[in-house]
DNA sequence: TTAGTATTTAGTTATTTACTTAAATACTAA
DNA sequence: TTAGTATTTAAGTAAATAACTAAATACTAA
């Protein structure tokens, strides 16, 4: 769960995960959504990568990346955990 | 969700919050489970209270820490939207 | 008031993070 | 092979983070 909430805690890769969730998308046109450098977004999809938040595949001389839900579903489930308070003593 | 994710993204915040959620806590109970000098946890404790992942009331000298669960649920909405993945064209 | 306990704030430091530029790798096509 | 495009890796840096110690605040009780 550390890594999955390291990679969340950016708002550049929080971002990446909205484009993603629209279509799948290859490194070269995510970087296009950001006013920053190619490297810095091939560090943050790496991060998302190494989290399992997203899938990538070759294709020739493309990457392409799509969002991995397993996790997503992980999340949830710890979260939940929290909503359903644990009873104190009755009397 | 930026502070959220922040505040969730540091593995001693989440072991406050798994204790929290079997009994609410003074600050100094808090800190008794960790390897850690009482004013560390305070700030943990700060951080998780702007994140309004906690609440916190004063009963004397103690200060009494209990969860908030509005911020996980909210949390639980951002993520169930990533996994209701957008349909592609079809044809 | 004085001493003691609980907690937070302030100031400092080592580590981590997010960015940059330059170089390397991998593929395409002339 | 050579040039061009897509992407990643490497190396460096500024800013953010998480820890510490020391001091301040706030309450309790003698």
């Amino acid at each position: 769960m550390n890594e999955t909430f390291k990679a969340l805690s950016d708002p550049t890769r929080r971002k990446i995960l909205d484009l993603l969730k629209e279509r799948d998308l290859t490194a070269g046109e995510i970087s296009e959504h950001f006013n920053m450098t190619k490297p810095s977004i091939s560090q943050h999809l790496k991060i998302l990568k190494n989290a399992e938040l997203v899938h990538d595949v070759k294709k020739g001389q493309f990457v392409i990346y799509s969002l991995n839900t397993t996790i997503f579903q992980e999340l949830i489930s710890w979260a939940i955990h929290f909503t359903q308070k644990t009873n104190g003593k009755e009397e």
